[in-house]
DNA sequence: ATTTAATTGTGAAATTAATAACGATTGTGG
DNA sequence: CCACAATCGTTATTAATTTCACAATTAAAT
């Protein structure tokens, strides 16, 4: 896999998701124009991140929406993303129970929690097992990325066990920096960040 | 309100966490490294950041933590942020209950369904509104952000909404782009994009 | 009082990302 | 078949951000 601007990649990953609502309205070509109004782009920004993939697009044309979409996503999706989530409460349930992560992309394969009322219970088919089992379960589901999702103080040793369980990503919902080894990557949501941040933006202008 | 980089003032809202961490465990003073190894970023990067709030820091000593913390907020956190909710499903219900929404600091003060078997219920002291109130119950709650936590398809409809009631803020977490006049702020949350930018990176390794 | 070592603060360099400018291509209409 | 206008793709330019190098400061040790 070459390596693109990091940016690139998400904004790209935007693309994807753009094109597949495109091709359900059943259209069969779109300008970089017409994406950039779509997601809030410029169209030059666009024209940019897809001449990384090579020449797709054609003058008077656009891009043939298919034919992108396939292009874009045999670098950003080469296959379904397996993740298991830690901590089955308010955040994780809601999780659990959203229908982006059942799909062809993103497959959720496993859940973990330690109160004993959950485990052994099933959640839109994942099933629910104790913290103690996933250094055994998780291997063999193949998952790639483990959700953290329980209380802020137990983030850590909910790391730990990612990590112990081999995987390589983890998304840390709770509002903690968690110390893992260099090669496994974090991708940090804090909710309250988000909209603090948003209100610095408003009160700025 | 100056202006700083960006990223600056998101990071700077990471490190007013941090502050709050290390206050609550009794510490006084906490150097540029110290810093960077919680929050995993460089004692240089804190250093220029924090720099551009003046001189607070002292040599030999680091920052003490007090003071480094009222100057960060006076920046980034003048005064409590007012959030209004709509759509109290899956997502809806796990925000509403979130503790970090009921502080002094982000203050969840209405939220809005259109399921009239929802409305009228409390959630947390937080009364759950039908949508055509909106437009007359959010200015009494002098909110300035909105949340989306509505099926995809009607976010759209509901940006409007919230427009319409006169808030200057959006925090989209359905997998669409909505639109809005431009002097309305968004803040786009697909979940589905960040497990997928997550991946990539781990593949290109 | 002087030295030393740790630590901050900052201008300059390097990197990364976004924007602009413009040439190249090609479907369309005459 | 030719001119035209729309659209892509690429190179150059500018802007934002991070990193580097090092001077300035000062608490602590002697
Ligand atoms: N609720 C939200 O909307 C929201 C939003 C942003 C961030 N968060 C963060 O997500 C995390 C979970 O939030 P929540 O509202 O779902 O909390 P919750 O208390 O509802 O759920 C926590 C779950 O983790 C399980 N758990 C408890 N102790 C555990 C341990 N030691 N190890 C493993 N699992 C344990 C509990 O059994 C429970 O099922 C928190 O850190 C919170 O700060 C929540
Ligand atoms: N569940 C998750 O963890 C999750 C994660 C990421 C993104 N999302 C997105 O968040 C949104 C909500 O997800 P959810 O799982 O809570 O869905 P949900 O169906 O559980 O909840 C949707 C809520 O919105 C209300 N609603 C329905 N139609 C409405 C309308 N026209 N106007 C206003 N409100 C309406 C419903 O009554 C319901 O209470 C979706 O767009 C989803 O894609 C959800």
């Amino acid at each position: 896999m070459k390596k693109f601007p990091q940016k690139t990649v998400t904004r790209t990953l935007l693309y994807v998701r753009t094109l597949d609502n495109l091709l359900e309205q059943g259209k069969k070509f779109v300008s970089s124009w017409e994406l950039a109004e779509i997601t809030d782009l410029t169209d030059v920004q666009i024209r940019k991140d897809i001449s990384n993939f090579g020449r797709v697009g054609r003058p008077r044309l656009g891009y043939e929406i298919r034919k992108l979409k396939s292009i874009l996503e045999e670098y950003v999706l080469q296959h379904t993303v397996h993740v298991v989530l830690f901590g089955v409460g308010n955040l994780g349930s809601a999780i659990i129970r959203y229908p982006g992560f059942h799909n062809e992309k993103i497959k959720m394969v496993a859940a973990f929690d330690v109160d004993k009322k959950k485990v052994g219970k099933k959640i839109r088919d994942v099933k629910i097992y104790s913290f103690d089992e996933a250094t055994k379960v998780v291997p063999k589901t193949h998952a790639e990325i483990g959700i953290i999702a329980v209380p802020a103080e137990h983030s850590q040793e909910t790391a730990d066990i990612i990590v112990a369980s081999g995987l390589r990503g983890i998304v840390n919902f709770t509002p903690t920096t968690i110390n893992v080894p260099k090669d496994v990557f974090v991708k940090n949501i804090d909710l309250s960040i988000e909209f603090l941040s948003l209100f610095c933006d408003i009160q700025r202008t």
